[in-house]
DNA sequence: GGATCAATCCTATAAAAGCATGATTTTTGA
DNA sequence: TCAAAAATCATGCTTTTATAGGATTGATCC
């Protein structure tokens, strides 16, 4: 029997390139895609599949949340991250949310079906090599930002103030004030300079 | 005759999808596929192309040199540029090269074989919506910065405030205001938030 | 030798950000 | 359903930035 595989990712050139190397290997079959997380879950409630493909950045919500949340519903299927990136963070918090594996998206046909061959049979695979020299400066991970603190980060890294970010979100300049605290100590920094370049550096702006 | 498409990216998954995504439109035919900037410019010496799809990020150099290659050596092959991403900066260096559009790669079938149609006639396309609520935000170009002011730029970056960066250099707060007042003019941004999204965006830090 | 520009310094004020501390309500997950 | 986490708001204070308006010294380039 074929491994059964669903692939998540927004980019229509993903989805059709992943389709198209696969089709003609016959120990593999790609049963469906989704564009979206809500889609994938649909797809998983009424279909049977053993390994899904996520794409680290999706238009809801990130890959690493659907990565739990699939976990959490679907024990039984195996995941792999993908992504553009080399991103020793992603990587990380994907394994820690029950992810098999990290495949980056220049992986050529040969990385992709050792990878699943590996996944299917329990283990896990991983050909991300680090090799930015990641700077001393940057943390070992991205750390857990809450919806609010993400929207605030954004807004900061356009340039506007805790006023003009408070009427944006229709809250207190003191809340803004506090979400901008939680991200200063969240990030292990002292001032929004630091904050942004981190941030920047994370691909989080 | 059906448009002649070069396509030159580093993925074989955004190969495979173009390719496939194209494979049945008449009026469009992939002649040749490239990995990196030396393979596409022997393709192009031996072949003739229409459009030529150029990645921004290439193993060898960077899609936006490729560009200017491929117009000074072939006037005549349009070039149509390939991101992951919505990066103002990038698209405005790449139409400056001669690149007669820029295409996300989470584009649709439909988009791509707009741009190819409009890019063809030629016309410029682009479907990069700056979707990020960038307000004045943005220089089209890296501003010129003195040699001091580089330095500041860095040590702001590095969180450092303005008393701690003239204690580093030797030089007054005052004088470090200043400096820093004249990066905030030139980035044409009005705190050290955007500075530092900007600087790093254009990788000065 | 005059113009230009970088780099240096100054005063002064207003605005914004950083820091501490604490509290309430809502949401969410186990 | 109960506890934890998130989101909300507040007060008060200090430090840092932003803005405006200069001024002086060198170096460099015609």
């Amino acid at each position: 029997m074929s491994v059964r595989i669903l692939i998540v990712d927004d980019h229509p050139l993903v989805l059709e390139g992943l389709k198209s190397l696969l089709a003609d290997v016959d120990e593999v079959k790609v049963v469906g895609t989704a564009t979206n997380a809500i889609d994938a879950i649909a797809f998983l409630k009424s279909n049977e599949v053993d390994i899904a493909f996520l794409d680290i950045n999706l238009p809801d919500i990130s890959g690493i949340d659907l990565c739990k949340k699939v976990k959490d519903q679907f024990p039984e299927v195996k995941t792999l991250a993908l992504s553009t990136f080399n991103e020793r963070a992603y990587v990380s918090r994907m394994i820690q949310n029950g992810a098999s594996g990290y495949l980056i998206k220049s992986s050529g046909k040969e990385d992709i079906l050792e990878a699943i061959t590996q996944v299917q049979a329990g283990g896990y695979f991983m050909n991300v090599q680090f090799d930015q020299v990641t700077p001393a400066a940057a943390p070992k991970t991205v750390p857990f930002l809450t919806r609010r603190e993400k929207e605030v980060l954004v807004l900061i890294a356009e340039g506007l103030t805790n006023p003009q970010i408070a009427e944006q979100l229709f809250i207190s300049v003191t809340t803004v004030n506090s979400h901008r605290q939680n991200l200063l100590i969240k990030f292990e920094v002292s001032n929004t300079a630091s904050l942004i370049k981190l941030a920047a550096g994370l691909g989080l702006i």
